[in-house]
DNA sequence: CCTCTTGCTGACCGCGTGGTCAAACCACCC
DNA sequence: GGGTGGTTTGACCACGCGGTCAGCAAGAGG
């Protein structure tokens, strides 16, 4: 009995790689575990996308979180567990706007809104874009599988979806992929570079995201008419 | 007679904010340091743009450079005094394809000419843009200084000139700074994110970026007739 | 040969950090 | 009240890291 954990609540999945359209983030059972994996996710969102992962430490999200940090260990076994829930249970939140394209919506209509979407999600939700960023631009340690199993075969999809518009003639031939990435580097950008794109506009501007969409509206649309 | 330091070399100048065209490398007197120098610089790039700063250590530079870490520090005086030289050194040659721009050339050609280089750049050099890459999502604590002096005034002036050639009729009339923007990031995203890029292509596709530049070439093309 | 400057290193230090643990606390139910 | 589980923490540890230092090697010039 010396080697029984109490209970070790372990919070989020860190086994189960596509947590599909399960519940993500309330799954913890007492009401206080649930209020205080959610205040450590969301401190850990803080710190995460702020300082990286390296640069993170555990005193930092236990402070921001309002707990100590053997507190902290007791939700979660390691930092890194930390880094992985969040980055699994915040997986499905970021890919959602691209879910949300459907095939048998108006072609350009479809596409203009997803990009639409992409970008209100860099003005409102900028730490998880970063989050992220600061993910892919290490290599993507934990999150490489992810990459090229779950979120290939989305685009796989939604790529084909595009190809069939372009085939039937409701937008112009482009190469499905290279469109999704664009939508991707120029909305994230004005989320992930925010401070260089707000040096370079300077003090007065005050949301760069609201000029964005009337650059990228008609950038799109000419990109897109047949 | 006890507090003076041998000699240091320093290497880089950290005061120097903006070398302008001065001799950007070499400055180190001795063919040795200069040789040693540059070796530290490389394997720190290395390094850096993968780890990013807190996650890259000095034994790791040292390792890579193939010198002992107190020897490092012959040269250098602190970690972040290689970062800094770094940064400030690479900052020329990260923006001199946007000073190539010229107002006297042809404006869709000159664009263009900015696209397809930073794309090279990309393609060519993607240590360097994963570490400004790390540097501006971390908010940029040791280059905030430059980008709203130097980098904005760099922007500034050739905004101008755009602006002055979509005046002119010979482009569609964009927001100037967004469409430096549009550039910096369809391009550089396919240094920073490449992995994600590799991913989701899958293995077949050898060089993204060669396939981008079949992408972005009529996009801007689409985006800039006037 | 000696000497002086520059280059280099093993050993060391202090500190921040991730993680552990035994003990205490607290809420809730008999 | 006493028990019993989940919850919290102060104290602690091991280790990696940035940085220092005294001293040694190695040329260059005499």
């Amino acid at each position: 009995m010396a080697e029984d954990k109490p209970k070790a609540p372990e919070a989020e999945g860190a086994e189960n790689s596509v947590p599909g359209s399960s519940g993500a983030t309330p799954r913890g059972r007492t009401r206080i575990q649930q209020r205080n994996i959610e205040a450590i996710l969301e401190a850990a969102l803080d710190v995460f996308s702020a300082q990286g992962f390296r640069g993170a430490t555990l005193d930092q999200i236990a402070a921001a979180a309002g707990l100590s940090k053997p507190n902290l260990l007791y939700y979660f076994p390691s930092k890194e567990a930390i880094h992985i829930a969040l980055l699994t249970s915040l997986l499905d939140i970021w890919l959602a706007p691209l879910r949300e394209m459907e095939a048998s919506g108006d072609a350009k209509a479809e596409i203009m809104g997803y990009m639409r979407r992409k970008l209100q999600m860099s003005r409102e939700m900028p730490r998880e874009s970063r989050l992220f960023a600061n993910e892919i631009l290490q290599g993507a340690p934990r999150m490489g599988e992810m990459l090229s199993t779950d979120l290939k075969a989305l685009v796989d999809a939604k790529a084909a979806v595009i190809r069939g518009w372009a085939a039937a003639g409701q937008i112009a031939p482009v190469d499905p992929y290279h469109l999704i990435f664009a939508i991707w580097a120029l909305t994230q950008h004005y989320a992930d570079f925010d401070v260089q794109v707000r040096a370079v506009l300077g003090p007065e501007h005050d949301d760069p995201c609201t000029e964005a969409e009337r650059f990228l509206t008609p950038l799109f649309e000419r990109l897109l008419a047949p």
